[in-house]
DNA sequence: ATGGTAACCTTACGGCGTAAGATTGCAAGC
DNA sequence: GCTTGCAATCTTACGCCGTAAGGTTACCAT
């Protein structure tokens, strides 16, 4: 039995903030990567953060990547997915687009989502859901991985190109100037206009109804049409 | 005028080796890299293989970021393209083995090249050859912009699943043993073998056929046929 | 011989993840 | 009420990291 309201356990800061938990941490480690990016994250800036020290963390989690682990998870749980009694095509479609929201929602997390392995209970959950509406359509399983590993590989590819890609801010050491693209690169500079953000949805809707097609046909003529080889 | 046999310049472990150079630093970086990662990759340990101290490097590139960014430019420079002057739809399939063959090169660099804005010459270079190939199609130019957009992310994403994905070793901290992912999502162990490492080319061709067929389908009816939508 | 300079090395700083261990303060047993 | 145990927290320290600052070496043209 605990007694409900309880007072910190230890340490001179600990009494003006109340104790740590996972929830707590994790909710400030997400905030301070979305304010200042992944890289310069570290346990004892969110220490700075959480007004602990660095090592009062691993009390909560065993280690960064543990925490980095959770963080993970919570964002895969929380998004909410489309109802499973949808049409099997729409749903595919509304999955994709779940998939995409969580970089959205979490822009400069996404690299480490996209980029790990979903071996997590959490993960794999989402990951059943998705192969599971690939399942739905009725195809053999051969097909039916290939469509959805395909598909994913476009999800993801875009989500981490508007989270992280072209668009944002000079990545390399000495980027060339605009004009310079213009007079060297001419098709760069022609459809340069339709990389930037403002396109995003868009082109997004306009990849994802290819895959869509593609599926629709598929399902129309099972065999090895779509998918499968040469 | 230069006497043709340099000996070295400075230093007590210089004259055992002969100098340094930006293409044998590059040359070190990259083998270092895919023996052991980019995760530990240091200009420490770099300096350790060639014989020189950390610092020297920063003679020859002024930050980790620059030399880093070298290495993208010559894994992108030495891939070899498909001939300009072959059918344009084909190239299209061909610069999309292209890209990801650079990965499959060198896939502890990969996430590099993938994750970061392709702004130097020799990066927009390929750009620029990838996006001509669209625009022979014929197409209008935000069909053209769209279409290539969402082929790359496509190509980005199977290449990054491949180098560093689902199939690499485990990345989460307890990974979830093989009999409880049978017994809980069933959907993920049904298509799990067609995730593995041997099913890649054949899965790669499948998704890129997609995209082609949509092409195809694309020129023959111009409009706003495939992309564009809503 | 002499001065300039490119190439290289040494040292040092602040930041990182985290192992090891000390400290604090509540809960339970006596 | 005192002691013991223990979970939570803090302190210290170690070996990494990138790199700023400045010193050293050995060649070159003069």
């Amino acid at each position: 039995m605990k007694t409900p309201g309880k007072p910190p356990r230890a340490g001179a800061k600990a009494a003006a903030r109340g104790p740590l938990s996972p929830e707590r941490i994790e909710a400030a480690a997400l905030e301070l990567i979305e304010e200042h990016g992944l890289e310069t994250f570290s346990t004892r800036r969110l220490g700075e953060r959480l007004g602990c020290e660095a090592m009062s963390i691993y009390h909560h989690f065993p280690s960064k990547a543990h925490l980095l682990n959770a963080l993970l998870d919570r964002v895969i749980a929380l998004q909410p997915r489309p109802a499973k009694d949808m049409d099997p095509v729409e749903r595919i479609r509304a999955l994709g687009y779940c998939y995409r929201q969580i970089g959205l929602d979490h822009p400069k997390l996404f690299q480490y989502v996209a980029l790990h392995r979903m071996n997590t209970r959490t993960a794999l959950a989402f990951l059943n859901e998705a192969v599971e509406a690939f399942g739905n359509l009725g195809l053999d399983a051969e097909t039916t991985a290939r469509l959805f590993r395909a598909y994913s590989y476009y999800v993801t590819g875009a989500t981490l190109d508007e989270t992280s890609g072209y668009a944002k801010g000079p990545s390399a050491t000495d980027p060339v100037p605009d004009a310079e693209v213009a007079r060297d690169f001419p098709f760069v500079a022609a459809v340069g206009p339709y990389f930037k953000p403002e396109h995003f949805e868009r082109t997004f809707a306009a990849g994802l109804d290819i895959f869509i097609d593609a599926i629709r046909r598929a399902v129309r003529k099972p065999g090895r049409k779509t998918a499968g080889g040469r």
